[in-house]
RNA sequence: GGGCUCGUGGUCUAGUCGGUUAUGACGUCGCCUUGACAUGGCGGAGGUCGCCGGUUCGAAUCCGGCCGAGCCCA
């Protein structure tokens, strides 16, 4: 096979996409080896995945293919989220169609098929990233296998009492007409009006309160303040008349009312906010509801005009009656349904929902490992806060089923069987007549949260409902991004702990966001996106993964950066070009070898080999990838190419059969060390070096040992992975003094060079009058130096005896200026008449007057040459020893 | 308002259970066609390690305060 000179990315790694079998990802579910079952997020079929979701997958990828090659069998899922609105949304828009134009099959329909051309689209792209996904374990939450598991779940959770249908508020979209969770609700600030409303008592005081929602007076059923707060403590108990609607409701006290906030006064409604839904339960409040479910007034004065159009009205209304007294300008927290951006409304409302059991949810969550581990607190923080049960119903059509319908007679709920599922209650009846015999039901139109598809992938990933999950569960790890703990981490989590009453995974890796140019996270709607396609195709997939591996620890936000995609395809080309160097070299033969003291460059590159294999085993175990990749790199382009080749090419031209075979191992070991970064590159070279050999990624991790004469053998040891051992023909000691002696030939070859092209001297011209002095044995590592240096070199023992000379002494201004100001010229005159000699015979004394004048030794540039037995000479220091060369 | 993370040369970044000249990448400048590689080699310039105070013989690193950024949540 000739080696093409340039490294082609588009070539090689299409070639490779087709050559690979898919069936060495395959997860093999025996006994023998151990498992690592990934619970893979199952993104929403966007129809585009991108350079965020690319990030998470590179991560998910290095530990797949780091772990099989480890010797784990590895389970590395994939599925899709299927379920929600914004398909719903896309096709009305696509279709010009509202959902309640056709049926509800027929609009399921159109939303499957959407979902399975964006499902085609995304899976193209992660093809040619190269995730090693088994897609024989690939899942599609709106396949009824799937959500089939989602019913039972609700089924098994109705049974233990932990689902229940009420009424309670909820947060409600108006736009989508529906109720949606808090993990849902995005806050954003805005600037809005404050009113000062003026409230007539009817027996006590009057009271003004402040409000920015004026449009629900109709739904005030009390006004509350601070009960330490002096302006108004004498009127708690009392009542006063709304404005407008002139209704009594009572004034209460409030600790959370803030007296600093408005006039200190403030009307709760059912609802204007969560504030208001703590007040009603608390103080038992009557419930009013002015807004219906279409975000429409449902109000006496201002029945059917939207919340805008009533909040117009009201003001001009309280104007016209002077009960309106101030208007403030403030900045308010507004909460906007996360998927539409509409401000949400609370709304009482009958929904299903789910117990939340906050310290159950902690507790499983501190079993897990969470990485990075500050990662926990976002969680325990969210945890803490949540003060409604999750709503779990939803008014949609794109969705699981809520497997439910209720009898026409008694109105008693008929919650399906286990085995009845899947089905969906409104094209399907009961198999079984209510207690009260009546076998006429209504369904269960609402159907169920995304969420409640989701939540479930650890579990699905395990093998549940079928037995043989107890086995595999929890699962190894899940890989997710930091801004959805709120919701896929803990719903998992709280699944899980209620299903089979544990945790879902051992680990947690929590990436952080992709940014963009600026800086931000990328989103589609800050126009700031990049899809993979653009970067592959200029730089290759390889190239991306290694962004992804460097771009900082796991946790941390990763900028989309042009730099280390450059710097990242310029190492290809660097180990390209290394690669094909060697393979010029290995055509004529790799011949096994023994090491011995008389290969110290060999031996220095091995040991080097091996620290190596031993830190990015450490790094990958850590899921650093940035800190793996960097330390391959470092070798490759430093001990490997600048060093250690450079020493050994005489030889290599010589056909050296140590270093032909030290080049091979480093070479094999290192495409071993990059495969899950990688895996195209590596695959590419693996193949060139080992020809007819299977694929690298059906390999063992590297496991180097030396094995120096006497050292017990390490075939007990019980490691994974591809364990070579070097046998070397040296004592430990002989093998720690020629590693030694290895860092001194480059040391030598490396400073010597830099003399050359310092002195502008041609690297390959050749060099005389090289002394090295050092009380260490350097003839077996000699040759290499000569060779590499064109030069004939003198080694001698002890201290060379270097005499020192001034040849020139000139002012330093930098020194002198500041402390001798205008008479500067002076002073240089002075030091310029003064013979060198006498200025750096008191320099070496430490005090230094001239004419009167004290200057200080950094008052001069002091020039010197050296000499040696009557030769001029340069003297290079080194970490053990010297070496002189001759002035030419 | 609460929680978390962070602030290091032009840009990004390593180092942070204290210890000699603070790491690397990209950029920049100079020199060099050396038998794999000019997508290369050698070298240079460029940093008050956000600010202030404390502990210490010694602080980028530990402690306190402040300023700033980002994220999550009220």
């Amino acid at each position: 096979m000739t080696v093409p000179k340039n490294f082609d990315h588009q070539y090689i790694e299409s070639k490779w996409l087709t050559a690979w079998d898919s069936d060495m990802y395959r997860y093999r579910g025996g006994e023998t080896k151990a498992r690592f079952i990934i619970d893979t997020p199952p993104p929403y079929p966007t129809g585009n995945f991108h350079l965020g979701n690319s990030l998470n997958w590179c991560y998910i990828d290095f530990i797949a293919r780091y772990k099989r090659m480890k010797g784990y069998d590895v389970k590395f899922p994939q599925g899709w989220d299927c379920h929600g609105l914004p398909t719903e949304v896309k096709v009305e828009t696509t279709q010009n169609i509202t959902k309640n134009q056709i049926s509800r099959a027929e609009f399921r329909a159109l939303c499957e098929s959407l979902t399975r051309e964006n499902i085609g689209l995304m899976k193209g792209t992660m093809q040619r990233l190269a995730f090693s996904i088994d897609w024989s374990q690939e899942f599609v939450t709106m396949e009824k296998a799937y959500y089939a598991k989602t019913q039972k779940s609700f089924v098994q959770m109705y049974q233990k009492g932990l689902i229940y249908r009420d009424e309670h508020p909820v947060n409600w979209c108006p736009r989508c007409e529906t109720a949606i969770a808090f993990a849902e609700v995005d806050y954003n600030s805005r600037s809005t009006i404050l009113y000062h409303l003026f409230f007539e008592g009817s027996d006590s005081g009057s009271v003004e309160i402040a409000t920015t929602r004026p449009e629900l007076l109709g739904a005030c059923v009390a006004v509350a303040v601070n009960p330490s707060d002096e302006r108004y403590v004498s009127l708690i108990g009392g009542t006063v008349r709304t404005p407008l609607y002139n209704e009594e409701v009572a004034i209460i006290g409030d600790e959370a009312v803030d007296p600093t906030f408005g006039t200190g006064a403030v009307m709760i409604c059912t609802f204007g906010d969560k504030q208001d839904v703590r007040w009603w339960k608390k103080h038992n409040l009557p419930l009013k509801k002015v807004i219906g479910k279409d975000g429409s007034m449902a109000d006496k004065r201002y029945n059917g005009l939207t919340i805008g159009e009533a909040k117009e009205r009201i003001i001009a209304d309280l104007f016209d009656n002077k009960l309106l007294q101030k208007q403030d300008r403030v900045e308010q927290n507004v909460g906007f349904h996360d998927r539409c951006k509409t401000p949400i409304e609370i709304l009482s409302e009958s929904q299903w929902f789910i117990k939340i059991d906050k310290d159950a949810i902690l507790a499983r969550a501190a079993e897990i490992e969470w990485i990075p581990s500050y990662m926990f607190y976002r969680l325990k923080n969210w945890t803490e806060s949540v003060e409604w049960d999750w709503c779990i119903s939803r008014q949609r059509i794109f969705a699981t089923p809520i497997p439910v319908w209720y009898c026409d007679e008694c109105g008693k709920v008929m919650v399906a069987e286990e085995q009845w599922l899947p089905l969906d209650p409104t094209q399907e009846a009961p198999r079984c007549v209510c207690e009260c015999s009546s076998s006429s039901f209504t369904p269960e139109y609402d159907v169920l949260d995304t969420w409640m598809d989701s939540s479930l992938s650890a579990l699905n990933a395990a093998g549940w409902p079928e037995a043989q999950y107890q086995k595999q569960f929890p699962t190894q790890l899940r890989p997710q991004g930091h801004d959805i703990i709120r919701t896929w981490a803990f719903y998992t989590i709280l699944r899980s702990d209620a299903l089979v009453g544990r945790k879902p995974w051992e680990s947690v890796l929590v990436n952080g966001m992709v940014l963009g140019k600026d800086n931000q996270k990328m989103s589609k709607s800050l126009g700031n996106i990049i899809a993979p396609e653009t970067v592959i195709e200029q730089y290759g997939t390889d190239a991306l993964r290694q962004w992804a591996a460097i771009g900082g620890s796991v946790g941390s936000d990763v900028p989309y950066s042009t730099n280390d995609l450059k710097s990242s395809s310029r190492f290809l080309t660097k180990l390209w070009n290394i690669f094909r160097f060697a393979m010029l070299h290995f055509s004529q033969g790799v011949q096994p070898v023994i090491y011995g003291s008389q290969n110290p460059s060999e031996i220095w590159l091995i040991c080097n080999l091996v620290d190596l294999v031993d830190s990015v085993t450490s790094s990958m175990d850590r899921f650093a990838f940035d800190e793996a990749l960097k330390g391959i790199r470092s070798f490759v382009w430093n001990t490997l190419a600048d060093h250690y080749i450079e020493a050994v090419k005489g030889r290599l031209y010589e056909r050296d059969a140590y270093c032909i075979a030290a080049l091979h191992l480093a070479l094999n070991t290192i495409v071993k060390l990059l495969a899950p970064i990688c895996p195209f590159f590596s695959e590419e070279l693996f193949s060139h070096i080992n020809p007819g050999s299977d694929s690298i990624h059906l390999h063992s991790w590297p496991v180097l040992f030396l094995k120096p004469l006497g050292a017990v053998s390490s075939e007990s040891t019980p490691v994974q992975g591809d364990v070579q051992q070097i046998a070397i023909t040296a004592s430990q000691k002989e093998v720690e003094e020629a590693r030694r002696t290895g860092e001194l030939v480059k040391e030598i070859i490396a400073s010597v060079r830099r003399y050359k092209s310092e002195q502008r001297i041609a690297l390959n011209a050749r060099i005389e009058g090289i002394y090295v002095y050092m009380d260490r044995d350097m003839s077996y590592g000699a040759p290499d130096i000569s060779n590499a240096l064109n030069a004939y070199i003198e080694y001698r023992t002890g201290e060379p005896d270097i005499s020192e000379y001034v040849t020139e002494i000139s002012p330093n201004l930098g020194s002198l200026g500041p402390r001798f100001k205008s008479e500067v010229k002076r002073v240089v005159e002075l030091i310029k008449s003064t013979p060198a000699k006498e200025i750096a015979d008191q320099i070496a004394t430490g005090s230094i007057m001239i004419d009167g004048r004290e200057f200080l030794p950094t008052d001069f540039i002091v020039k010197k040459e050296w000499s040696v037995e009557g030769m001029i000479v340069d003297v290079i220091k080194l970490s053990e020893g010297t070496i002189l060369i001759k002035r030419m």
